[in-house]
RNA sequence: GCGCCUUUAGCUCAGUGGCAGAGCGUUCCGUUCACAUCGGAAAGGCCGUAGGUUCGAUCCCUACAAGGCGCACCA
């Protein structure tokens, strides 16, 4: 008897909805239950994963969905091979992100943050964020993850700020966070510091300009940014430059644009001879190379440009004016006093903020920093990130991304982890006087008593820390904060460290360096086991699938609902490699759409013929059939258990269709008609193993027709061991 | 400047030391039925260029070219 549901056209809509809660209900996704139903041993192998956890910005994209897609045919075919597999979901706070999202949907309301107090404004975001989480978990569930929501986590919530709090405090004890002043990547569009890792460089024209700062200036310089030249404290040249001699340690004084401007000669190393005239204007105040110089020189800095990236030099020209603005009027005034010598174009690099777009105007200020130097019981930070790559206690997929990983360790310098904005875990740290009125920074004075550690200490006139912390130090924490970390809890001395990490390369020193950097110091223990990097999804011209460039033309949820999840998922997962990006067509997804149709078609027929338990004695021919698809098989079971998803996924594609149902159904019609036994029994056994098999890449239309097929006693496909083993 | 990746069918991409694959597209035939969300058949590729290793290279090595990326520099 043919179900009456195969009769009709494979539906996913209709069906996979109505799945997922077959799923969720049977608790299948919580590996507690797996084992109090006796699918899962109690004492088998641990595989463990946590979900990257997606910004409550929106709406998840067509990155998300190929990363869960790969996890879930992971934690799939864990489970189905009997491992006890957890896999757990939850949010992002993304702070910089969200706040800036709300921002700009304040702005459309004709409101501006600071026109609300921070609880006022925090009330938006928070909202904002709720939203945000709804839409995440609906998409997850329509993608078919199947995480444990029992155990879903978010950043930003009460157990994860305790972990946040502890990690703060014992890295603070350690030593290991500092604050300092020094010359950090200030975002004036933004309003806050941003880290290293946050600054996009773009390329971009520019003018090189050569001049002298006043006409008895016996040396020229270059640079691009002539605005910065009123704070410049120095000259620097090449010791060995036989040019400039006889200058160094001399000084000079001049009238430069209006403002008293002193500089002194000295001879640096960093300075390259070749570069303009082989001089340097020095600019402590502004540079980060610059001020490197001025350490080792001593000198003075002067501050000549503000948080708005205005002028606050004493000039009468200048002051109050943005630096654009200046420069222009700097120029012109070299023009007039002659002192101009040269004006060439050039191709710089523009520091922006990767959120905000604002240009980076490095300035100096108070921080909260990450020493990755200092050492610790003999081994600092960096050295502890290297050493759990270089000793394949981590691996990462593909091996290339190691190089880029010990690249990124061996040019890292502190990481910033403070921020001028309100949505985020505020800095575990209370001052015992308050912060003057008009700046969030202290001055030494003013600090007076620090105390630091998970509540506000008592007595009076504890004040907190203002800012908020970089949210990579709440996502860094995210294998074991998920785990009920800092308590000792069974989750996490069952789970951890967790089996596989996998995540877009793109965040590879964001996320996976910071998570490593947490890990190893506050556990000693690597986060992960194995990372696994996709690439990023890219449009049909070969861009970035982006919220901030509107080209998501792709929208995940109309392609769902147009050709369904498991199409989706084959499309993202036929052909794409690790650490590759994909370009994405609506007619791949499409394409697999027909695979699915092709999928229930076949169980139409299979579910056709004559349902006989007992093995029959297979002819040769079937015997063969049998062995051949067994050999794929264990090849494609291989594929997967060395993440090689793609090839796992074309295999079985290209053995249901090209194989079994062009070959093996087309040649025995014939028997199959008469009644052979043989026949039916070797077809309905291979159908209903690769069904299986294919569960982990396509689950709906899977368990749908298992549903359809399966005896009363057995077990949903989710749960089914996994064939051939 | 240091390093990495890519180059395979018209398009987008897999893949392998020994007859070159997928999705879409193109051409022709087919609605005697599991399946028109289809089936059958076909066209289409000196696997970027030049060397080398090898019995044999699209695959390994070297150089080059084109495109892209990361990091550093960025006066």
């Amino acid at each position: 008897m043919i179900p009456e549901k195969l009769l009709k056209p494979y539906n996913p809509t209709e069906t996979e909805g109505r799945i997922y809660k077959l799923w969720e209900e049977s608790g299948f996704f919580n590996p507690e239950t797996c084992v109090e139903k006796g699918v899962t041993k109690g004492s088998a192998p641990i595989f463990s994963i946590v979900l990257p956890p997606p910004n409550v910005t929106g709406n998840l994209h067509l990155g998300h969905a190929l990363a869960i897609t790969i996890e879930d045919i992971i934690v799939r075919f864990e489970r189905m091979r009997g491992r006890r597999t957890l896999w757990i979901p939850g949010e992002d706070h993304a702070a910089i992100a969200t706040e800036t999202r709300v921002k700009k949907n304040l702005e459309k309301e004709g409101v501006r943050r600071r026109d609300l107090t921070r609880e006022d404004f925090l009330k938006r975001v928070e909202s904002f964020a709720e939203a945000s989480k709804e839409t995440i978990r609906k998409q997850i569930k329509e993608l078919g993850a199947s995480v444990d929501w029992s155990r879903e986590a978010f950043t930003l919530d009460r157990e994860r700020e305790l972990s946040v709090r502890e990690a703060f405090r014992r890295m603070y004890d350690a030593g290991l966070i500092y604050r300092g002043s020094r010359i950090v990547n200030w975002d004036p569009k933004g309003q806050t510091v941003v880290s290293d890792d946050e600054v996009v460089y773009k390329e971009t024209k520019g003018k090189l300009y050569t001049f002298r700062y006043g006409r008895d200036c016996p040396i020229a310089i270059s640079t691009t940014r002539p605005e910065t030249k009123v704070g410049d404290t120095a000259v620097a040249v090449h010791p060995a430059d036989k040019r400039y001699q006889k200058y160094i340690g001399q000084e000079y004084s001049f009238e430069f644009a209006g403002a008293p401007v002193t500089v002194k000669v000295v001879a640096d190393q960093a300075v390259e001879p070749q570069f303009g005239t082989g001089a340097v204007g020095v600019t402590p105040a502004h540079s980060q190379t610059d001020a490197e110089i001025a350490a080792r020189h001593h000198l003075s800095s002067k501050t000549v440009i503000d948080e708005f990236a205005r002028m606050t030099v004493a000039s009468f020209m200048l002051k109050g004016k943005k630096v654009l603005e200046a420069r222009e009027i700097i120029v012109n005034w070299l023009k007039k006093e002659g002192l101009l010598e040269k004006e060439e174009e050039t191709v710089q690099n523009i520091a922006t903020a990767e959120r905000s777009g604002g240009v980076i105007e490095p300035l100096p200020k108070l921080q909260w920093f990450v020493d990755v130097n200092k050492k610790v019981e003999g081994v600092s930070l960096k050295g502890l990130m290297r050493e759990a790559a270089a000793s394949r206690r981590i691996k990462i997929i593909p091996e290339r991304f190691e190089k880029i990983y010990f690249n990124w360790i061996d040019n890292l310098r502190d990481w910033c982890i403070s921020r001028q904005i309100w949505y985020g875990h505020r800095i575990p740290v209370w001052y015992k006087k308050r912060p003057s009125a008009d700046s969030y920074q202290l001055t030494a004075e003013e600090k007076g008593d620090i105390y630091c550690g998970a509540e506000k200490p008592e007595g009076e006139n504890w004040v907190q820390d203002e800012d908020t912390l970089d949210t990579w130090f709440s996502s860094g924490l995210w294998t074991f904060s998920t785990l009920g970390w800092p308590d000792e809890t069974m989750d996490l001395k069952t789970y951890h460290p967790t089996s596989l990490l996998e995540t877009g390369y793109d965040i590879l020193f964001f996320w996976v360096a910071r998570m490593i950097l947490m890990s190893t110091f506050l556990l000693g223990q690597v986060p992960f086991r194995t990372v696994y990097l996709h690439g990023l999804i890219r449009d049909k011209e070969g861009r970035k699938v982006s919220k901030s460039l509107g080209n998501e033309s792709l929208r995940l949820e109309e392609l769902i609902k147009k050709y369904g999840a498991d199409a989706l998922r084959m499309s993202l997962t036929v052909g794409v490699g690790a650490g590759s990006d994909a370009r994405v067509s609506e007619e791949k997804i499409r394409g697999y759409k027909h695979f699915g149709n092709k999928l229930w078609n076949i169980a139409r027929f299979v579910s056709g013929l004559e349902n006989k338990k007992d093995e029959p004695t297979l002819s040769l021919e079937d015997a063969e059939v049998l062995k051949k698809w067994r050999e794929l098989l264990s090849e494609a079971t291989a594929d997967l258990e060395a993440l090689r998803l793609h090839l796992a996924a074309e295999k079985l594609y290209h053995y249901i269709w090209h194989v079994l149902a062009d070959k093996i159904i087309e040649e025995r019609k014939g028997r199959l008609e008469a009644g052979d036994v043989s026949a039916a029994f070797t077809l309905r056994t291979i159908f209903r193993e690769s069904v299986t098999a294919l569960h982990p890449f396509m689950p709906f239309v899977t368990e749908e027709i298992n549903s359809l097929l399966k005896e009363e006693s057995e077990k949903p496909l989710i749960v089914t061991p996994w064939p051939g083993i």
